[in-house]
DNA sequence: TAGTGGTCTAGACCACTCG
DNA sequence: GAGTGGTCTAGACCACTAT
């Protein structure tokens, strides 16, 4: 006999939502839990595969779920809290949530700027840029993928140095640049192709995408940044006094 | 003989996307168009409708097209940029950008706070609020519905004014509460009920939603607010000195 | 090699919108 | 009443992961 026999109304879809949702919330499944397969889950709810996906798709647009494409589904672990005005380091962050982080150089490419980039950093024509690509994981879960995208001419020697490390470490220390002014955009759009295969995304799944402009000290444009993140994993959050009234 | 007969790789899942995104982003189709209907698209590609709409629902999710409740899919108008800490009102931030703004009150609700209501507005027991609910257009279309949460023994009086217009101003004249500091948040996630009939999405739908918590001059948190925006239509842009360095 | 999700077929009925 | 998207069936093959 299958679990929806006891279903008095809504649909088979939102039956199934709310099942797993309240197993979820219940503990039953707990965080970073793998789902069973989608094969299972419709013999379980006596139904079809897509249904079942419809479901599972709705729940990670929820925030509930997510998947490693072919991976599966996991339960998701609670949103790490992120202020993007803050200079917190990226580490220090993430341990202050008690929470454990890493990061992993993926690539370093040396362009001169087009495209987005040179939107995002004002560039004139040929100006050559640093692209440091970095994966960064919270409790062993690749959840962000960042490209900093340097003006060459500021950051001489720079690839000599540890990347893993907080990359606003090495300006201060070794430039002695400091952020003094940030600009960034947030956009809920979908994750372009080298991104999802970093983050074991599927084709076209959503992201938050966090773009980031910083000027140094005496005001030049030092760097911009484009974070990916998992949608599911993060609350932005700004405590901010209205610079109209201070 | 069907359109993808001209296909050489790929899925045709990225070539449906592909096409239609070149044909957008051509102007072929223009914003706040109506695609073809997904039975009519599914002939043209010669495929399914399944495969279309997952094509569909990819190119919602990357937010160049959305679509109205059983009406049909049309394409996206560029995205607002908004500024959660920046206090100009609703209307005035979409004239600057040249576009044109509305608004309608939907309902008032007076209640006691609880739930995600009490949690945000820190509330001790049986605390009275009105809760205003409206919705908000740009150009014609709704993308934004919002809830104000007052403490009612703050705002005595309020639900007699025209509620159309900007609360903060009202605030303002009537009460003469200035914003001293906000908080807020930004969660990308799926439409609740009430909000998804508002804004005609179907159930489950991607909302990025803002909760926002405003203290006035003497530093008492006098409301908050839940945002919840149709995720094509915004982008959220802060450009602001980094507290720590000014 | 077994198992997973990703993609796809070829239909169907339903709830709702619109004219 | 015609047309739309929303939901659903009952399969299939493929690309990739894990072992």
């Amino acid at each position: 006999m299958s679990v929806t026999t006891t279903r008095q109304y809504g649909t088979q879809l939102t039956y199934i939502k709310q099942n797993l949702r309240e197993q979820i919330q219940a503990g039953v499944i707990h965080q970073g839990q793998k789902l069973p397969s989608e094969r299972e889950l419709s013999e379980l709810y006596g139904t079809t595969r897509i249904t079942v996906k419809d479901a599972l798709v709705s729940l990670e647009t929820e925030g509930l779920i997510y998947r490693e494409e072919r991976r599966g589904w996991y339960v998701s672990p609670e949103r790490i809290g992120y202020n993007p005005l803050s200079r917190t380091h990226f580490h220090q962050m993430i341990r202050e949530q008690d929470r454990t982080a890493d990061t992993r150089l993926i690539r370093v490419r040396n362009e001169v700027a087009s495209g987005e980039y040179a939107r995002a950093l004002d560039a004139g024509p040929m100006l050559p840029i640093h692209i440091i690509e970095r994966l960064r994981y919270i409790d062993g879960r690749a959840v962000l993928f960042v490209e900093n995208v340097l003006k060459a001419a500021l950051f001489e020697g720079i690839l000599t140095e540890d990347l893993t490390q907080s990359l606003t470490g090495i300006y201060r220390d070794k430039y002695h640049y400091e952020t003094k002014r940030s600009r960034f955009e947030v956009i809920p759009t979908s994750a372009p192709a080298h991104v999802a295969k970093a983050l074991n995304l599927a084709n076209g799944q959503p992201i938050l995408k966090i773009c980031r402009i910083n000027y140094k000290q005496d005001g030049e444009l030092m760097d911009c940044e484009f974070e990916y993140w998992r949608p599911d994993a993060v609350v932005i959050r700004i405590d901010s006094v209205d610079p109209a009234v201070r």
